[in-house]
DNA sequence: AAATGAGTTGACTGGTCAGTCAACTCGAGT
DNA sequence: ACTCGAGTTGACTGACCAGTCAACTCATTT
């Protein structure tokens, strides 16, 4: 077997970079391939479109987290504590790439979601089905939360998909207005959209 | 004085469809004139460009819409009824709009104002601008709420940022997954949010 | 009815876009 | 050393893009 290469990786890390910090529609072919050092002929080799690019973006960036995101919702964690700490691991990560770029990024899922919903059904198909895995994380959490009497919580999945929505409407806000501050006052939200009983709870 | 024209509406208009349905970038100039009936020269002639026109088209956007808000948060509807008529009021728009058009198209504001907030800072201003004068009715409801003991919020412009911030996000993910009914459940997350002291406090 | 000037037209420029293609490169397996 | 084929190259097409401009239209004012 001839050569292996690692450019299928470089556009997808190229993408995703330029997609995040500006937009999916303002991110052209042209420029994904100046950012992965690739001319355009490798990028049509590895993908048949922008498109069917973004979703393999999307779904390498998901597995890039995939680790991190089980680390931080290890069921040997006690169950409020994972949102706490989800919580500052992405704010943290948003306010390093603010010092590099200049800007808050939010969550590249729900932009590119947001962008191409109507457009686009084949990414739209796969920020959905990472969507709903993400969720899960959320949902378990919650699940071991009420069992043990810390919320009440009689449908962790749909507990799950408003704190989701939630906190993403927050990311959303501070990539708007370009301040990371708005997510530190997230976890006393996420406190109340949980139900939290008792007040102090969780210790940061 | 010449004859008057009503073109500059019919742009504003045209770009704010399109972008609301689609996104801003991949609306053109050519096609916000096609939809308009205008020729390039005309749209040059009163907006210098694609960003201060959608500028432009969000502040009529918010004019047209200024009357329904300020009815809808009136002071004379009991606080938290407020906001319940204003969830039915949007949810009852996007489901008709879904009807014209096959998609829940979201927010523009916050769908916009994310696309372009790290690129374009004449527009991003703008719908910073737009946000805070929104945020306004959300905060002197939450006030008044307080006032008479329905929620303990001492903090109303924060409370209202919160629940702003979260309904967006429940919006973006309806967008996403062209889903009306996610407005729905977003009712009992609301005052969740606004930590409202009895369960059924207010009535559909 | 002539002058005024806000509004309109369509052709034009030059750049960028997505996508194609036939020829080429070069490391691994034989 | 040679051959196989995964990967690379760069020139190409045609469509679309934002933005310009000088000439034109025509309701209103005088």
């Amino acid at each position: 077997m001839p050569r292996v290469s690692d450019m299928k990786k470089r556009l997808t890390d190229a993408a995703l970079d330029l997609m995040w910090e500006n937009s999916y529609g303002t991110t052209s072919v042209d420029a994904i391939c100046e950012r992965a050092g690739a001319k355009k002929g490798s990028f049509y080799y590895f993908f048949k479109s922008k498109s069917e690019l973004t979703a393999a973006a999307l779904e390498a960036e998901w597995n890039k987290n995939k680790a991190n995101m089980d680390a931080l919702f290890s069921p040997t964690v006690p169950p409020l504590e994972r949102f706490d700490h989800y919580f500052d691991y992405v704010h943290d990560r948003l306010a390093e790439l603010q010092k590099a770029c200049g800007s808050i990024l939010g969550c590249p899922i729900l932009s590119i979601g947001s962008e191409v919903s109507t457009q686009d059904q084949g990414v739209r198909a796969t920020v959905d089905r990472i969507w709903d895995r993400k969720i899960k994380y959320f949902e378990s959490a919650i699940r071991d939360a009420h069992a043990q009497g810390l919320i009440e919580a009689p449908d962790p999945e749909a507990k799950a998909r408003a704190l989701f929505a939630c906190y993403h409407g927050t990311l959303a806000q501070a990539r708007i207005q370009n301040d990371v501050e708005l997510l530190r006052d997230f976890k006393q939200v996420a406190m109340d959209v949980l139900g939290v009983k008792h007040a102090q709870a969780v210790s940061s």
